[in-house]
This record gives C-alpha cells, structure tokens and sequence, in this order.
DNA sequence: TTCGCTGTCTAGCGCTGCTAGAATCCAGTC
DNA sequence: GACTGGATTCTAGCAGCGCTAGACAGCGAA
C-alpha cells in the first residue's frame, strides 16, 4: 500500500492546485467581488478546464467555505498578535484589530461573516480556525469571566463589532464616525456593570 | 392636460399591479429565500410575461429595493407602537421589538440591513422610512443625548442589534443564548459612562 | 373604417453552475 | 518498444438566470 514517487508527486500538484484556486477565488473576489467569481473565470485564471474545479470541490460554495476557513485562520492570528502586542488594554487593541482586518479585506470578511455558510459556526465541529479567532475576542473581552457568562459576553460585544464592519461595509453607516463609534462602544464595554 | 377616466383607470391598475409585484416578491423571498425570486417566477406569480416587470423597474435589484422601502416602513411603525406602549423602559421594548421583527421577517430584514443595496442610507437623500426607522431607534436608545453624541450612540446599540439579529439569521450565533445576550446588551447600555 | 399608439408577448442573447461522455495521456506489462 | 488499462482532462451541452429587440394585438381618435 506504500505510495510511488510518481503517486507522491501527483497528490503534491494536487495539493497544489488546490491551493491555486483557492488563492484565485479569493484575490478575484477582492478584486471584484464574489459575483465576478465564476467558475469559467477561476478555470481560465488556474489555467485549467471548469470540470477541473470539480475534482477538487463539490460545488463552487465548497470553494467559497475553503476561502473562509483560511480566512478565519488568518483573522484569529491578527488577533492573537495584536493582543501580545500591548501590556494592558487587550480589549482596545484587539476591537482595533477585528475592524482593521474587515476593512482591509473586505470581500474576506463579507465571506467570512455575512454571506450564507453552510460551515457549522457555534457548534464544536466547526472549523477549528473559527473557533480559535472566536477563542481570541473571549480572551480580549472576556478575560475575567467563566462559562456562560464569559461566552454570551464575548458573542455581545463580538455582534456589536461586526454591526459596525458590515453596516460601514455595506454603506449602511457614514464611515466619518467610524472611530467615534468605536470609541462609544469600548466606553460601554469597560464600565460594564 | 387633464385626464380623462380611461387615463385614469389605466394609472389605477398600473399601480395595483406595481404593488402586486412587490408583494409578490416579498412573499416568495420570505417563502423561498431571495434566490427563488427570478423574474420569470415574478411573472408567472403575476400572470404576466417578463418584460412587464421592466415597464414597472428598471431591473431586478429595483423591484428588491423597493420591498426595502417598504419594510422599513413597516419596521419603523412597529418600533414606534413598541415605544408608545411602554410607561418607562423604552430602551428594551424597542430593542426587543427590533428583533422581534428581523425573527419574523428574516428575508425581509436582510433585504433591508444585510444584502447590498443601491440605496442610500446615511444621508438625507435616504428614503423617508429608512430615516423614521433610524429615527425610532435614537429617541429609544440617546433620549438625552444630542448631536453627534446621540447619532453616534444610536449607531452603535443599532450595529449590535444587527449584529445579533443578522449573526444569529445566518447560523453564526447559538439561539439558545439569544435572550441572555440582549439582556447583557442592554445592561451594557444601561450602565453606560 | 382606418390609422396610430400603447401595451404585451415571443423569442433570443450572453451569462451562470454544473455534468455526461469523448478524448488524451501516461504508468506498468509483455 | 508496442500495447493496454485506468486515471485525467477536455469539449460540448443542459437548464436556468437577467434582460431586451422586435413582432403583434387591441383600443381610442379621426
């Protein structure tokens, strides 16, 4: 059952191709929103035919899930390293960080948290980079805190941070208050009662 | 210039039909998900051939936001029955209220607050119920306050409502907690500095 | 009755996600 | 070195999408 070399290059080229269209999806959608990425254009872009993508993924939600969960990873180390990088205020740096990362990549962040996901989210058999960046705002927010109250705390002042990303994102808030607004909200946070 | 009956029949059921569209729409998106809202099935809800449609809005994403306009309308009344029928805590009743609302009507909700949208929002061009509903939440939530310090205030508990509502929609908050959350949202904004 | 306009429909374009079946390529065997 | 079987990839196509050009019908005015 011990694979041959030529078995062992194929399965890396694969890997790797994978990875190929991983990355297209997700640059194509940065760079033009998911609506511009279609099968057709993400075939021509890995430079393979459409039936390709379907030996990898079952569907182009599949690709889109793959985008996320990288994403997700990459979310949960921004966080982890703005909490290392300051003494006191984790909670400041962290809020910082979480609505850098939304506007800097924008599409991302709209796969990540608002676009329809079939991806299991609060349960433990989501994606495990989900539950690390979770795991970062419940040790920003939440530090003192244990079990329930620690987790509905953290799921409160996570909600009010993706309100203000996704409605600045979405045009639905004027983005000159944009730090006003985080200001309020880390005000209401600190003197909690 | 004036018109005769015929003209006038002809506006009148013009205008039912226009608002039979939007009904139509909204009933399928509710039912069905917005997805299953393609102008051919429109038409066929209708009974009349596509291009109809066109003679009513100028495509499909016309015929969406005008269901926007109109559900906030009907969010801003609700939010405004909920605050009346409170002696003091206004704050709770309308936050309540509001997520009463996205629970009851998730397609609708994300058509006004979630999906992109051309329309405009922050600013004083934005439609007159999408302002009432705004409206509504900053007499319940920034009373006292004025100015920038009310509409920021405001904007803040409204993106934690989205956020709630709109994470908890899409599967990406546990509803079992919900009750707990809105409960610390608002001692958050009750204790607030 | 005829003319012209308004309103509506049929048919079709280019796009989408996805797939069946043909064609090709390549590793292993005689 | 030629052959064969299986994996891999491609071409071509389906049904459905938003949207529209051009044909057609029906009705009011002359």
């Amino acid at each position: 059952m011990t694979e041959s070399p030529t078995q062992r290059r194929r399965e890396r080229e694969r890997a790797e191709r994978r990875q190929l269209i991983v990355d297209s999806a997700r640059e194509l959608a940065e760079a033009e929103g998911w609506d511009a990425v279609t099968t057709r254009r993400l075939a021509d872009t890995i430079e393979y035919s459409q039936p390709v993508l379907y030996s990898h993924f079952a569907n182009r939600a599949a690709i889109v899930d793959a985008v996320v969960v990288e994403g997700a990873a990459e979310l949960a180390s921004t966080l982890r390293a703005a909490r290392a990088g300051t003494e006191d205020d984790a909670a400041t740096a962290v809020a910082q960080a979480y609505l850098d990362f939304a506007a800097a990549h924008p599409a991302l962040y709209d796969a990540i948290f608002t676009m329809p996901s079939g991806l299991p989210f609060g349960t433990p058999d989501a994606p495990p980079a989900l539950q690390d960046a979770f795991g970062e705002l419940r040790l920003a927010f939440a530090p003192s805190a244990r079990g329930t109250e620690a987790e509905v705390l953290t799921e409160v002042v996570w909600s009010a941070l993706h309100g203000l990303a996704s409605l600045v994102r979405s045009g639905r808030l004027r983005p000159d208050l944009h730090d006003a607004r985080l200001t309020r909200l880390l005000a209401l946070v600190k003197s909690r009662s």
